[in-house]
DNA sequence: AACACGTGGTC
DNA sequence: TGACCAAGTGT
């Protein structure tokens, strides 16, 4: 038998060549600036998803100044619905960055990629890789669930001692020339062939000698991430409307929603007490609304809206966070899903 | 080292 | 409904 360590990379570019995504709308450019907005992007997301944003995003900024030069409240509107939303602020310090400390031009080394705010390891050698032709590693979901499989890697790839040794074989299985492709063939095999389900290894490069298929360790490889039950929490949220106006408060940067527009929330208090200590005025208490569950990675939200009008006329104080938004300009704020789907739902002539 | 951080899709 | 998790990074 050949050994699989120094067949591995010649058989994915092989089967890339036939069988691999080419015309995804970041590929065939060395554009450093396309490359890396589509890797954040990809980030923790499906390509599918990313597809429209990408092509939203590029049209509102389309090069590493014009992203520079925008607010950040502007960056984040384009992001919104796309999730973890710090992606968007530290895309936004990086373009500044790169303007400020590399005089525009993106750095051409992984090293000096891996530097700049939300770019890792991984996703620095990608950017290195497509846009230089670099040769380093890169350590995905797909690569992770290759190598576990191909090679028989047990234990969770997201721990530490187990990322380590995934590292490490994935820098030996380096081919010397073809990284690009090397690179884009490790993830297209994950992607479209050694799925998380039902892999198709009838029509995989590497099932001759694939320890997880000839040991009957598909179902068992990649070692699942161990997992607790998400609290549940709960919360209800003022959904104020003032004619053709909504009321929306901004988060702060860091944490859940950080820097989006969300509707203001009520605590303990009965929404009458609510209102008359905020606004100090009458207001019609409409309905309260069917409850929305919104499942996070690590916690599931039930929300609970109150549709309130407040009459056309009624001027209350704000607080510094809080802005009325006319509903007309809802499709280009910086909303998170659940917000604009109640918004969808409820807040309407 | 373990956890926070979104959303949408599959089974 | 619930489990699982996708082109991970920051703290």
């Amino acid at each position: 038998m050949t050994d699989p360590t120094s067949t591995f990379a010649p058989r994915l570019l092989a089967w890339h060549r036939q069988c691999g995504r080419h015309d995804l709308p970041w590929q065939n450019t060395r554009d450093a600036y396309r490359i890396w907005l589509s890797e954040i992007m990809l980030q923790q997301t499906q390509v599918e998803t990313v597809i429209p944003y990408y092509a939203r995003f590029l049209a509102a900024f389309p090069d590493l100044a014009a992203l520079a030069a925008a607010p950040v409240e502007a960056v984040m509107a384009q992001w919104s619905g796309l999730g973890y939303y710090a992606r968007a602020r530290n895309l936004h310090a990086c373009a500044r960055q790169v303007m400020s400390a590399h005089g525009g031009q993106f750095p051409a080394t992984a090293e000096q990629i891996a530097a700049l705010p939300g770019i890792g390891r991984s996703t620095a050698a990608a950017i290195a890789a497509f846009s230089q032709g670099e040769r380093a590693a890169i350590l995905d979901g797909n690569v992770k669930r290759v190598l576990c499989r191909a090679f028989g890697v047990e234990g969770f790839p997201g721990s530490a001692a187990v990322e380590k040794q995934l590292w490490t074989l994935a820098e030996a299985l380096l081919p010397d020339a073809q990284i690009g492709d090397y690179i884009q063939a490790q993830m297209d095999l994950g992607a479209t062939v050694c799925t998380r389900g039902t892999p198709k290894c009838a029509a995989c490069p590497l099932a001759e000698d694939c320890v997880a298929r000839l040991t009957d360790q598909i179902p068992s490889l990649p070692t699942p991430r161990p997992r607790k039950r998400p609290p549940r929490r709960q919360s209800r949220l003022a959904i104020i409307q003032r004619g053709s106006e909504v009321l929306l408060e901004r988060r702060p940067p860091k944490g859940i929603w950080g820097g989006l527009l969300v509707l203001p929330e009520i605590g303990d208090a009965t929404t009458a007490d609510w209102l008359s200590t905020l606004f100090g005025t009458s207001a019609l208490a409409l309905s309260t609304g069917e409850v929305l569950r919104h499942t996070f990675t690590h916690f599931v939200l039930d929300i609970t809206p109150e549709h309130i009008l407040l009459p056309a006329d009624a001027t209350p104080r704000l607080a510094d966070t809080q802005q009325w938004l006319p509903l007309s300009k809802l499709a280009d704020a910086a909303l998170p899903a659940p917000v604009r789907t109640l918004l969808s739902r409820y807040a309407g002539p």
